[in-house]
RNA sequence: GGACGGGUGGGUGAGUGGCUAAAACCAGCAGACUGUAAAUCUGCCGCUCCUUGCGGGCUACGAAGGUUCGAAUCCUUCCCCGUCCA
């Protein structure tokens, strides 16, 4: 592994430096710089906690951005605290939302729960990871309790946030429970008495509120981290699945390393900094060799493909994914191990049709078009025509291409 | 509740009776090229059949009916969405 994480800083600007490192705004800075010397002598790790609403069932690389600064507290021995937001989920989350987001039923959120949370170890040490749920309070306050609650906040500051301000002037409706959402996660951050929250340059606002709240409440008020928001494989527009400029953190290595390897070389810049643990330093000096050409863009980027893999699936995956890259796409050659299908013997069966039976093609239509455009191979030939019958009456073995990226060895017995 | 406007292929969006499987753009796919699944260029891009042809059949422009030799385009009813008024 290329990790870099040390285990622990023992000066706090050691510290500084590494939580430092990607992030947006620290606000306020010297406030956490107090925090953890504050912590230090007393030897009380921080709280920190991330908070996520649980409205799509996979999470990917955008999303680990918040997650891995959350994990660098960790690495430092302080209190990483992952809260799923089951309760505020329902509510729905109106940033950067130009109209109400529909709310998710209790089975969806519980769904989405379970499936977050596997992928959230994945980065995080489930040991060391404190998970909550905002039910747990949320659930329980009282209507007494959440008039209160909003008593502490003034519905001009609420208004003054984008995506209402400019909702309220297009004339577009605004719900008000939407109005509450920073409020009800504003009581998070007061249940788990937090020194430090992570949220996403988008989550300013909501951050922001939750101090204020806290401070109403008799608490110190956290420390908040924002983080960039990742820019997507397109190198335009940020990562998010409903765009499919994404990579999601359980795909197949070979996919995810693709993935990588297709993303503008400028790019790949920020994605050694928000998703890699490489320290600042060292993202600088690669830049620097690959701008005086001692390190070529295609080499650094392949790095990067395969420390991103690492850190999710291991360096075996990593270092197999890099190995049929370089076949597959340099070397046009066959990945090493391509998956294997077995077919009974039998009748005689149709290029085009077998393509369609083999999920190589989503239609005989498609297969037409693939085959006459030379897009597939058997053994490495180039095949002509559709209609070729494809001998299965004996067993035998062969590799079959189709387009640039799937293979299949047959095998029919 | 009322008044308008609108629903077209994965997306945006043109098309107001035949030349339209439906412009254009985006996405997607293939080939060439390349350090790359980047960029660029070329081609393809509903399904299906075969005698692979500027071929045949089927399905398609919110839904159902209707007018017509012929409808995404006209009519009727219904459903849905948006804006404004209450």
């Amino acid at each position: 592994m290329t990790e870099s994480a040390p285990q622990a800083f023992k000066s706090v600007d050691d510290q500084l430096a590494y939580l430092k490192k990607g992030v947006a705004e620290i606000i306020p800075e010297a406030d956490l710089k107090a925090k953890l010397e504050h912590s230090a002598k007393t030897g009380k790790p921080l709280r920190v906690y991330l908070g996520v609403d649980p409205t799509a069932p996979d999470i990917h690389l955008g999303h680990t951005v918040v997650l891995r600064k959350l994990k660098h507290f960790q690495d430092l021995g302080h209190t990483a605290i992952f809260l799923i937001g089951d309760f505020s989920a329902m509510i729905g989350d109106p940033t950067g939302r130009s109209e109400t987001r529909p709310p998710l039923s209790r089975e969806e959120v519980d769904a989405n729960a379970k499936t977050y949370l596997a992928q959230v170890f994945k980065l995080l040490d489930p040991q060391k990871t404190e998970v909550r749920y905002n039910s747990e309070w949320l659930d329980k306050l009282s209507s007494y309790e959440i008039v209160r609650l909003c008593g502490h906040y003034r519905l001009a500051r609420m208004l003054e946030r984008e995506d209402f301000r400019s909702r309220l002037a297009n004339a577009q409706p605004i719900s008000v429970h939407e109005l509450l959402y920073p409020l009800l996660t504003a009581y998070d951050a007061v249940a788990l008495k937090s020194d430090v929250e992570i949220g996403a340059t988008e989550q300013k606002f909501n951050l922001l509120v939750h101090r204020d709240i806290q401070r109403e409440y008799g608490l110190p008020s956290e420390v908040a981290v924002t983080m960039p928001i990742l820019v997507g494989l397109d190198g335009q527009r940020k990562m998010s699945k409903s765009l499919g400029n994404y990579v999601g953190i359980t795909e197949a290595p070979d996919e995810i390393f693709g993935k990588i390897m297709s993303i503008p070389d400028a790019l790949m810049w920020s994605y050694y900094e928000l998703v890699t643990d490489r320290m600042p330093a060292e993202i600088t000096a690669l830049q620097a060799e690959v701008a005086s050409g001692k390190l070529h863009p295609m080499d650094a980027k392949m790095k990067l493909g395969e420390e991103i893999i690492a850190g999710f699936q291991g360096q075996d995956a990593a270092q197999k994914a890099a190995a049929n890259f370089q076949r597959v796409f340099r070397n046009r050659q066959a990945p090493a191990e391509a998956p294997v299908h077995k077919l009974p013997c039998g009748p005689a069966r149709k290029l085009a049709a077998l393509l369609v039976e083999l999920q190589l093609a989503p239609s005989k239509s498609e297969a037409d078009r693939l085959i006459k455009q030379r897009g597939v191979e058997i053994d490495g030939v180039a095949a002509e025509d559709p209609r070729q019958d494809i001998d299965l009456s004996q067993p035998r073995e062969f590799l079959l291409r189709a387009g640039k990226k799937k293979f299949l060895r047959i095998i029919v017995e």
